[in-house]
RNA sequence: GCCCGAGUGGUGUAGUGGCCCAUCAUACGACCCUGUCACGGUCGUGACGCGGGUUCAAAUCCCGUCUCGGGCGCCA
């Protein structure tokens, strides 16, 4: 490894140390027979001052540098009022790692703010950003939080293939891929997996993957590469069994990263931490009636809450002090897979997971008994047939289970509270990005 | 897929028919400056997405096209 310090580690209370240190040249401010170059790494900055007549030769060296070039710089330590943070280096060598370029395709330094799509066409540059960078650190957090718990509670942590002859939910929507001689998709949800799992009785698995929608959006909540967090557990007696592993995971993710990722939160100015009180529950049909009587609002389809609809409820339990809440029971449930009890008097056994007006996970209790799964997908028109390597592992003995998946960059969106859930993903693809 | 809105130097913007061979900031180049911290100052280089059209005259109006943003649908 190159000998180097980070900046973070150069402190006022080493003044007279020599020290090394490495990054990138932020900014050459020369005042004329002074300059400072101010060296950015990883975690931080480092002011360091160039005088004439310390060292000419060196003098002369640093006015000619470019932003960004990649420097090594040794010298000592001391401590100044006068510099930032107290601390700063004289210099005994500089050495240029590499040459950067002018001009640069966007600022770093300066408070010239880009466009999310210049931002995103020059992701590089823009993730040399420390408050960029640190939706990512938060990110890492919130996962490792996430996986964490469920390793704890005997999740197996498991992958399943993301090349499929047919989607869950049907063929629309699909990236076709080709296949060697055949046609394939790119897979859409584990579903299937997850559920052909249980029947091999792996009891409670969680996978950390992607999903592939070619849905042709244009919403600053929806890319059509995702990042997603499924989860699928045996022998529920209901969908709050797995509302419970929902709600409790989500907010082991969440006291991790404000235990973790401290820093990145104040840098990002959020503060994720939720109630203590459980996430509220309640049916569909309250929150139509919630709709209708506080806000005036009627969502079109009689089966369905609309965006509009979802923002609203959001904000009737924030003031409550609750950003997240489930919303339980979808009257007329669209896949087979998902169960749908006759008499069941909250109409299905889905649920949507809402955080701060946003849907970011949404699962239920599926179906298990073959016989109905059977009817139920000649009812919604698919074919059975094409379906028999999951139908199989219901023929033999399936138990009760359901599952969730959750929206990875949608949770790292509204926990970073950023506009765009392209900002939660470092090289997102939608409809019109397939680069870098 | 539908409905709005917008495309101006490297970046972010001002400019709604002639006052624009286009404003400001930042970047970049040159010079001045010994404590800056978005350093400051002087000078300079650099742009109207693309293709048609209307007009004596177009960054500005119209049509097409591409791209971006917002909303809707759909969802995670």
């Amino acid at each position: 490894m190159i000998e180097r310090e980070y900046t973070s580690d150069v402190t006022a209370d080493r003044s007279g140390e020599q020290v090394a240190v490495a990054g990138r040249v932020h900014d050459v401010r020369d005042l004329g027979g002074i300059v400072f170059l101010i060296l950015r790494d990883a975690r931080g900055e480092l002011q360091v001052v160039f005088k004439e007549e310390d060292d000419a030769d060196l003098f002369e060296r640093v006015q000619e540098l470019n932003r960004e070039a990649v420097v090594r710089i040794e010298g000592e330590v001391t401590a100044s009022d006068q510099a930032p943070g107290g601390v700063e280096m004289v210099p005994d060598s500089l050495e240029v790692i590499s040459e950067s370029t002018t001009p640069l395709p966007m600022e770093v330094s300066k408070d010239v703010d880009a466009n999310l799509d210049t931002r995103l066409d020059q992701r590089f540059m823009d993730l040399r950003k420390p408050e960029v960078r640190a939706v990512f650190s938060l990110r890492s957090k919130l996962l490792a939080g996430m996986t964490a718990w469920f390793d704890e509670e005997g999740f197996t942590n498991v992958d399943t293939p993301l090349l499929s002859q047919a989607g869950a939910e049907g063929g629309a929507d699909l990236f076709p891929v080709l296949y060697y001689d055949k046609e394939a998709f790119l897979s859409q949800s584990p579903q299937l997996y997850k559920q052909i799992l249980m029947g091999a009785d792996f009891d409670r698995i969680y996978e950390v993957g992607k999903a592939f929608r070619a849905e042709d959006f244009g919403t600053s909540r929806h890319v059509s590469e995702i990042g997603m967090f499924d989860v699928e557990l045996s022998y529920i007696e209901d969908h709050d069994d797995v509302m419970d592993v929902q709600e409790d995971s989500l907010r082991a993710s969440i006291e991790y990263a404000t235990e973790h990722a401290q820093r990145e939160l104040d840098v990002l100015e959020v503060d994720p931490e939720l109630p203590d009180e459980r996430f509220p529950r309640i049916s569909f049909s309250e929150a139509r009636s919630i709709l209708e009587t506080e806000y005036d609002h009627v969502p079109e389809d009689a089966d369905d809450l609309d965006t509009k609809g979802e923002k609203l409820l959001g904000e009737y339990f924030e003031e409550q002090g609750h950003p997240a809440f489930f919303v339980v029971g979808f009257p007329n449930e669209k896949f087979y897979y998902m169960q749908d009890v006759p008499g069941d008097d909250i109409a299905s056994r889905k649920f949507d997971l809402i955080y701060r007006g946003q849907e970011i996970s949404s699962g239920g209790q599926r179906e298990h008994d073959y016989e109905r799964l059977l009817q139920r997908m000649e009812e919604d028109g698919v074919d059975p047939e094409s379906f028999d390597f999951y139908l199989d592992a219901f023929e033999y003995g399936m138990p009760p289970h359901g599952g969730y998946g959750l929206g990875i960059d949608r949770l790292v969106q509204k926990v970073a509270d950023l506009d765009n859930i392209r900002e939660a993903i470092l090289f997102p693809r939608d409809p019109e990005r397939l680069t870098p």
